[in-house]
DNA sequence: CACTTGACCTGTCCGC
DNA sequence: TGCGGACAGGTCAAGT
C-alpha cells in the first residue's frame, strides 16, 4: 500500500499527536507482527521522543535510544485515537475510523498516557520493530536501502549514476528495487514513467541524459504532489487519524486503464512488468524494440 | 551474477 | 446467490 508520500504523511501525523506521551503498555492480537526481543520484556512505559523515516520504514524514536520501527507493506495503518476524539455521526463524510477500533484488521494496540495506538494490517505482510539503542542501523533493509529522491535531495548526476549501476534492468522494475532508490512503488513509479514518456520495459542502461534528467523531475514532481494532498489511498491507506489521501484524483494513468491518456487520448493500457500490473499509454510511452 | 517468480495473507471483485 | 480464480499499493527467499 503505502508509498514514500503516505509514510510521510503519517510520520507527521504521528509526530503531532504522540510527542510527549508514554506508551504504557501494548497488547498483541497477532503476536507474528511484533519482531525482536525486546518485545518480551515489558519494557513499558517509554516516552515517545520524535519520529523518522528512510524510504517505507518508519520509526517512533523513545526514551533511552529505544526505536519502535514499522514498515506498513501492503495494508499496514497506525491510527491514533485520543480521548478527546471528534465522533461523527456514521455516514459523516468525515467520519474518523477510529470511531470503530478495534476493528477485524486491528492486530496490535498500544495504549498510551492520553488515548491509543492502533496497528491495523488487513494482509498481516507489515512488521513492528522494537530495537535497543543502535538498532535500526541493523536492520538489513536499511543497510541496503538507496537513497532518498526529495530529503535530502538527489542531485540529477547521481540519480543517473543510480539507475547506470543496473544497465541490463527495466527501469520500472529499477524504480520499484528499494536498493536503487528509497521510497517509490508500484502507484508513482506508473505515474513518474508516464510523466517523462518513458515505456517501463526500457534498459535502464539505454536511456539517453536527458531522460534520465526528465524521469527524475517527474518523481520529484510526482511525489511532492502526492505529499502536499497527504498520499494516496486506493483502498487501505489512511493517515494517523484514519484521514485518507486524495492524491488518486490526480493520477493520469495509474487504475485507469481503459481511459484516455491526457496528454495524446490513446486508451490506457494495463499490462504485467516487473510482476506487477503496469499502466501506460502505448501512444506516448513508446515500447523498446525486443 | 542478473533477473524473475513464488510466498507471505486476507478481502474484494469479476465472470460463469 | 454462489463459487472459483485473479488480483491488490511490498519485500524476501528461492528459482532459472
Amino acid at each position: 500500500m503505502p508509498e514514500m508520500p503516505e509514510v510521510e504523511t503519517l510520520r507527521r501525523g504521528l509526530d503531532g499527536l504522540l510527542r510527549g506521551q508514554r506508551i504504557l503498555g501494548c497488547q498483541a492480537l497477532w503476536p507474528p507482527a511484533l519482531v525482536g526481543k525486546s518485545w518480551e520484556h515489558d519494557p513499558w512505559p517509554l516516552e515517545i521522543l520524535g519520529s523518522g523515516r528512510r524510504g517505507k520504514l518508519l520509526w517512533l524514536k523513545l526514551e533511552g535510544g529505544m526505536s519502535l520501527a514499522v514498515h506498513l507493506r501492503m495494508t499496514g495503518q497506525l491510527v491514533f485515537v485520543g480521548p478527546d476524539q471528534d465522533r461523527f455521526g456514521a455516514g459523516h463524510p468525515t467520519a474518523s475510523l477510529g470511531d470503530n477500533l478495534p476493528d477485524s484488521s486491528t492486530r496490535v494496540v498500544f495504549r498510551l498516557d492520553r488515548g491509543q495506538l492502533f496497528y491495523n494490517d488487513q494482509r498481516k505482510f507489515g512488521r513492528l520493530f522494537l530495537l535497543p539503542p543502535g538498532g535500526l542501523e541493523t536492520l538489513p533493509f536499511l543497510q541496503t536501502l538507496g537513497p532518498e529522491i526529495l530529503d535530502p535531495p538527489l542531485g540529477p548526476e547521481e540519480f543517473c549514476r543510480r539507475l547506470k549501476a543496473w544497465p541490463g534492468r527495466g527501469i520500472k522494475a529499477l524504480l520499484l528495487d528499494q536498493r536503487a532508490l528509497a521510497g517509490v512503488g508500484n502507484i508513482y513509479a506508473d505515474e513518474a514513467l508516464w510523466a517523462a514518456a518513458l515505456h517501463p520495459l526500457r534498459p535502464a542502461g539505454g536511456l539517453l541524459e536527458a531522460e534520465c534528467r526528465s524521469l527524475q523531475e517527474a518523481l520529484v514532481q510526482v511525489l511532492s504532489t502526492s505529499l502536499d494532498h497527504g498520499g494516496s489511498s486506493l483502498r487501505n491507506y489512511v493517515d494517523a487519524r484514519g484521514k485518507m489521501g486524495s492524491y488518486m484524483a490526480f493520477a493520469k494513468v495509474f487504475d485507469r486503464q481503459g481511459q484516455p491518456c491526457p496528454r495524446c487520448g490513446a486508451p490506457i493500457v494495463k499490462i504485467r512488468c516487473a510482476g506487477r500490473g503496469t499502466h501506460l499509454c502505448p501512444r506516448c510511452q513508446v515500447a523498446p524494440e525486443a
